[in-house]
DNA sequence: TACTAAATGTCAACTTTTTGTCTATTATTT
DNA sequence: AAATAATAGACAAAAAGTTGACATTTAGTA
């Protein structure tokens, strides 16, 4: 564990809620925790401290004195605690959410492209709202808007919906997920996962579905929309520490060789540590050039979930 | 990765919220980095020495003191950052910061830009949040986004803006906007706006910024999203009968021409009847090509309101 | 009950350290 | 010529340290 002293007193009264006073009391009178020193006499906590002096007070509130605890081991400290706090612990999360009978993600799907047919913006949206209330985030991601999505490409691509027409409902589509986006909250320390789209994919909405899928899995996401140079991928992600980069590929027409490029640039930017993902239609198409970037294919949000897990599982120190 | 020590004091400063003083004495005092110099002693800086200022900065804030984290590594920064920076903050820094006053657009656009330099997309869509509240729908568009995004579009041309920085205030800009969209309702007999954005055109906050000005202005807006060919545009137009199609030009760049024939076509398209709005930046720029087409100039969103309203008083039957 | 002593958190006074800014001066860039 | 940097040193505000006093509460005891 990280036992290095650097917390300086305001970051440890401001964690633990204790004034300084008191902290520097409690390590006078009765050494309840014994910081490092810098040349200059200022103290230097390490987070075992910080945690130490959080589990203290807690356990102060909780009615105990200091005079007595403040010698007693971490473990000691959690069994007050966990005994005395009033507070109810770790209340059960789980909402039986299988109450509701599962409506066909088909039903929806053929409603909301009707109303693209129809250009009615408002229609769509509805419909999503409906979906989102009907499945659950998860479904509606990966059995209501990605199949949806991609059956307006492959209509749009036939001549059989106009481009307009799949502009609105990318653009309905976008704002909807943006939406749920911005309602996402990450936890303190929360794996990082960085998803944009390479230079040449305009298509954002397979980025904004993983960027979801990774925030419901409990990542956090630096989501930095579609068309990104390699360089500047990087940049982010190094800067932010991620764990992974993940990018969505739908169609890539002639030009592969830019792909191939990008993707290059990005593995030799990144180091051969951090996982690159490539998920979208297409991207099975360009196994070979994924393989020399050591990139990584998700076929599907699906797959995209569990592989995420697995990932959190095994913390890469 | 790119190593090359080029950037100026100047640009390091605007980039990481540090004054130049600030920047000097770390590496005076600390050796925070290390700058290349030009043969004539002027400090040079790395992309990487930018993005470590940065996290020092960020740290600092977050209640470390700079003689102690100086020499970190960018993973020791990162992981202090991750740790110590409250995401909810309003703890201690109240006195200056709610005795701010309350109407001013600078101080949101101020704080939004800061947001954007940290990449903290949840930072910057607090502040659009807080900015709605206080500066009503109204404001909030003309003085606050509008401004907003013209500013990091020019820092961004500068040099003083990463892409990514861009792309994620875009990113999160459109989310909101798109949110603000969707709770407009539309009257029954309203008169019918098409807004988008021709070919060749991906910049599109200025259309969902006049899409939102129309809805309120009582319009129903028909939102196609950006790059769209003008007989599409057109078809839409027609089907729905609407009243103006308005365009946002942003950047053109060397390719006037393709802009000046999309023009073409859309009034080739549209008969001599309907209007043809086009606002952006540097729309002015090209006020033969718009005259050719019959297009008007819509200089602010200002005008478009009026614009609007003029047109609604004249219903053109 | 009333008195006392221990326990505990807070304050005030004062010193030292930290840290960002400022000034003055010189040199470079535009 | 005006704007931008660089250097060095001074400066002031904030933060943190130490010590000792003080007010309350708790608990024990006369």
């Amino acid at each position: 564990m990280n036992d290095d002293k650097i917390h300086p007193m305001r970051i440890v009264a401001r964690r633990t809620g204790l004034s300084s006073h008191a902290i520097r009391v409690w390590e006078r009178r009765y050494q309840a925790v014994e910081p490092a020193r810098t040349d200059t006499n200022r103290r230097l906590y390490s987070e075992a401290d910080i945690e130490r002096l959080a589990q203290l007070h807690q356990a102060t509130r909780a009615g105990h004195s200091i005079s007595q605890i403040a010698r007693f081991s971490r473990e000691e400290l959690a069994a007050l605690i966990a005994r005395d706090t009033p507070t109810a612990p770790a209340v059960s999360t789980a909402p039986p959410a299988t109450a509701a009978p599962p409506e066909d993600p088909a039903a929806y799907i053929e409603r909301a492209l009707s109303a693209v047919r129809q250009m009615d913006a408002k229609g769509l949206e509805a419909e999503l709202f409906r979906a989102e209330i009907d499945l659950g985030r998860n479904k509606l991601l990966a059995q209501m808007i990605a199949p949806l999505m991609q059956q307006i490409g492959s209509l749009w691509s036939n001549g059989d919906l106009r481009i307009a027409d799949e502009h609105m409902a990318t653009t309905v589509v976008r704002s909807f997920l943006g939406a749920l986006h911005s309602s996402a909250a990450a936890a303190p320390g929360a794996p990082v996962a960085v998803v944009t789209t390479p230079v040449g994919q305009w298509h954002e909405i397979g980025a904004l579905l993983a960027s979801l899928t990774a925030s419901a899995a409990g990542w956090r996401v630096i989501y930095l929309g579609p068309n990104l140079p390699a360089e500047e991928i990087a940049s982010v992600a190094l800067q932010h520490q991620a764990q992974i980069v993940a990018l969505s590929i739908v169609y890539c027409g002639d030009d592969a060789h830019q792909l191939s490029a990008e993707l290059n640039k990005l593995r030799r930017a990144l180091g051969d540590q951090m996982a690159i993902f490539v998920g979208g239609q297409t991207a099975r198409q360009y196994a070979s050039i994924m393989e020399r970037a050591a990139a990584e294919h998700i076929p599907s949000l699906k797959a995209l979930s569990t592989r995420l897990a697995t990932l959190n599982a095994t913390p890469a120190t």
